[in-house]
DNA sequence: CGTCGGTTTGACTGCAATCAAGGAAAGTGG
DNA sequence: CCACTTTCCTTGATTGCAGTCAAACCGACG
């Protein structure tokens, strides 16, 4: 935690241009020439080991991050003590926004993973952004986008049945997956049961038994962590309510 | 409700400088000079009737919005024909900010009340605050508030107790009147038991024995959609969970 | 080998959804 | 102004799903 990590400065060293993430994150829209301004205000941190925190709740909006390597989790405590995950954060992904409104964090980010990420000074970026239209809108875009996360997340919470939740966040989790260019039909998922559970408003127990289920039913399969998709369709089904065994729902189209 | 209502262009024609929301609407941090650069992109919209929509799901991305009178909600739709909503918006709170990260509006706002907006053609906007630093940082500011409107309602979301999630919903409200400068323990609901339910990820009897209850209790008033507030303490406990009758939790009561 | 964190599964219970009925307020037309 | 309709709200009785409690299982790791 203390000793720099000379072994690892050249990697760190990269630019956004030569990011694989490149046309996922920020830099997305904005053209070479411009991308060298913005190369200079992003830092790279050292790596982060799991459980990590990049930022507490309170901590003044110093930046913005992505996360280059390794995935996030922003969770809030509440006066009862429980933890609520706010959000997941995969590599490419912009986070840490929730300090704008307010220019402090609502919450508190912890690696999942070991991880590294990128780390934009906010109050350089937006004085660069104000001279470079094309960085000032992608970065509306971006924001946007994380916004629209948010919105899942409230469409997740607000289904009725913990089923319809376990596999809509599934199939979510696929979706973004493949957006940044990994396998959306087979993967590890970066958190626990107990994790996905407090994102989802529901007890570790119950997702489990969603999961075990869509694996009966022949959905997907899973062995701990390691998530694969059978059928996708069926998944897509299931996660629009219209899936239950007992509500037959006649839908025609026998599943595969 | 079709024909034109020259009684009140006069006030319609007012601008920014002259509104009474102007301390919290996107103005406020905008100084004298450049108020009048914002001025000439707002666009006033004739009075809007209660259930009126202002745009749909899959609009274009026009502009972005704020309920001079009345207010608003949004909502979607989801695949098994339910409808949940996103958000009660008061007025002088922007919204419509859900379009800016696809370009798309995600869901459909519709006037709870008969209602007139400000409406703000969000490319004009944003190259206006291209020239303007002091607009810029108080755009991202105003869509950081709306950002943490979104987590406090998945805060709302994520509560196991329907009596918590209620009692947080009144007092969420409550703070929300104060803060434009309205009576914070004495207001009319804008909307339905139904739509509050909706909201709320529950179903309106729910919703409405929650009300009985806490008028029960003494907390509040309720008689339809009038509310008062008469102990904002105790709505403060019912709100984080520890107020539940049968669940002492002696509180040693000393965090301050 | 044993420990340990995380996961699965089972049995039971409680809370909120559902089903159902009645009441109150607001709008409509005579 | 009153009867009527319509909409919204409240309350009661019952049921089902997910939370709780408890135990067993599993893979990782020392």
């Amino acid at each position: 935690m203390s000793e720099p990590i000379p072994l690892n400065l050249v990697r760190l060293r990269r630019s956004c241009a030569e990011c694989s993430l490149q046309q996922l994150c920020l830099p997305a829209g904005v053209d070479g020439a411009d991308m060298g301004r913005l190369d200079t205000v992003v830092q790279r941190r050292r790596p982060l080991a799991r459980g990590d925190s990049l930022f507490r709740l309170g901590d003044p909006l110093r930046a913005v991050y992505v996360a280059s390597e390794g995935s996030f989790k922003t969770v809030v405590v509440n006066a009862s003590g429980e933890e609520h995950v706010l959000g997941f954060h995969l590599p490419g992904e912009l986070f840490g926004l929730d300090a704008i409104g307010s220019g402090q964090h609502r919450c508190e980010a912890v690696a999942l993973t070991d991880a590294s990420v990128c780390e934009l000074p906010f109050s350089q970026l937006s004085s660069i952004a104000s001279q470079l239209p094309s960085l000032q809108q992608q970065l509306l875009r971006v924001i946007g986008q994380s916004a629209d996360r948010d919105h899942d997340h409230v469409d997740l919470l607000s289904r009725r049945q913990a089923s319809e939740r376990i596999a809509l966040f599934v199939h979510g989790l696929s979706a973004r997956y493949r957006r940044i260019g990994r396998p959306a039909d087979d993967f590890q998922l970066p958190m626990s049961r107990d994790e996905i559970a407090r994102y989802l408003g529901l007890v570790l127990e119950t997702v489990s038994r969603g999961f075990s289920r869509l694996h009966d039913e022949g959905v997907i399969e899973v062995r701990g962590r390691r998530v694969r998709i059978l059928d996708e369709e069926a998944l897509e089904v299931a996660a629009s309510g219209c899936g239950d065994d007992q509500n037959p729902q006649p839908r025609r189209r026998d599943r595969a």
